[in-house]
DNA sequence: TATTATTTTAAATAAGCGTTTAATTTAATT
DNA sequence: AATTAAATTAAACGCTTATTTAAAATAATA
């Protein structure tokens, strides 16, 4: 069984290159010519570990994710009993956090707005079970911010308008005013999420005041 | 000066078909056979009569958003001097509907998403053009509601929350529960509408109380 | 060292794309 | 009706892709 004399895995080289310029073109723009030559290896190295280019993306993909979740969790360590206020704010950092990070495994947030913007269907079951969780738990968050005598789509609109507000910044990074794309990255997110969590919580109340409220069953 | 024998404009057929292809599937992810096909003309008259795909792109663009604009203008025929919080309503609204309209001449939202997702170099000026009087718009308004003794970044934070809102419905559209994506268009934009104003208000309110005044030259 | 399995390579393959070409058809003009 | 200009067509071109192939190089095993 042949390995490579220097100490290299070509297997991981591919995975870091093609991740990197995944994140910078999405998949249909990336070739793997590009990926092999990132990764200073021949053109058929691809097909070769991965079996097609497609293969890859989901490795990729899943690799990046669960990378950034474990970096930067969704409840930035909290206990499950904090006040729902701090746990809003956690989740809406660690978010950003994923969002804006592109440093050596955080292309996450940039695979996964990719991924919105030209959907793969090939990855659907994937994408599905890494933000289910996530859009659970803001859904719990939210929830316990309304009180549970609010109706679902009331729910759905406020912790949409969350979630939004936080994706909206992950489009638009780089496009941000230079006073703010010149920020180191933490200050930026500290920044923002700031921001977020007042409006935030502030549109929430609002919303629990001004409700119909129509009670759920149990 | 041969003209069709039958009514039909087919450069005008090209438009149309071209304007509800490019919606669905993004710039690159169109081909121009698909276009001809939609059209039922022949593969060449795209070059013939447009010159290359990537003009035909741009005439598209031009024209789904004047239309947009016009169907859905973005003060919604308010006069000037109605209160903040009407006007916000208003762009809320108008911007909703064009980011949801799908109609024959509506396809202008679905472009633009396409567009922010897979930006297409080549009319960078022609969205500048389009998009940069919307953007002073709500920053005015923002500024108004916040009053004039705000720092730039909160009015650029705030004015991103309340669009960011809207946009992640443009993109989300079809991705929504069944109850929600079974609505009628104008039914949905008005919920939507009514919540992100009253969600956006009182985030906006928050912010004023709590952000420290750092007072602008004159 | 000889043999075998694995990895690497350059080149070929085949399909998809936007665009061009040159011939044909259609309509307007004289 | 004859001539000319415009529109339409089928086919081909040239380029870029992902993938395959088959040979060469490399390392492991006996």
């Amino acid at each position: 069984m042949g390995k490579r004399k220097d100490g290299l895995d070509r297997k991981a080289q591919l995975l870091e290159a093609a991740t990197k310029v995944f994140a910078r073109k999405g998949y249909d723009k990336t070739t793997v010519v590009d990926i092999c030559q990132t990764a200073k290896s021949n053109t058929a190295s691809v097909n070769y570990y991965f079996g097609s280019k497609e293969e890859l993306y989901a490795e990729v993909w899943k690799a990046a994710f669960q990378n950034a979740i474990e970096k930067y969790p969704p409840d930035m360590g909290l206990l499950p009993d904090t006040a729902a206020e701090d746990r809003l704010k956690a989740f809406i950092k660690s978010l950003l956090h994923r969002m804006l990070d592109s440093g050596e495994l955080g292309y996450a947030g940039q695979i996964l707005l990719m991924e919105m913007a030209n959907p793969t269907e090939t990855i659907d079951h994937i994408k599905r079970d890494a933000i289910d969780p996530m859009r659970k738990r803001m859904m719990s968050i939210v929830q316990q911010l309304l009180g549970n005598s609010v109706c679902e789509e009331t729910l759905i609109f406020c912790a949409m308008s969350v979630i939004h507000q936080c994706m909206g910044f992950g489009f638009r990074r780089g496009k941000l005013p230079p006073q703010l794309r010149e920020l180191e990255k933490n200050r930026l997110v500290d920044m923002l999420s700031e921001h977020i969590t007042l409006f935030s919580l502030a549109g929430i109340a609002a919303v629990k005041e001004t409700t119909v409220q129509t009670p759920q069953r149990a």
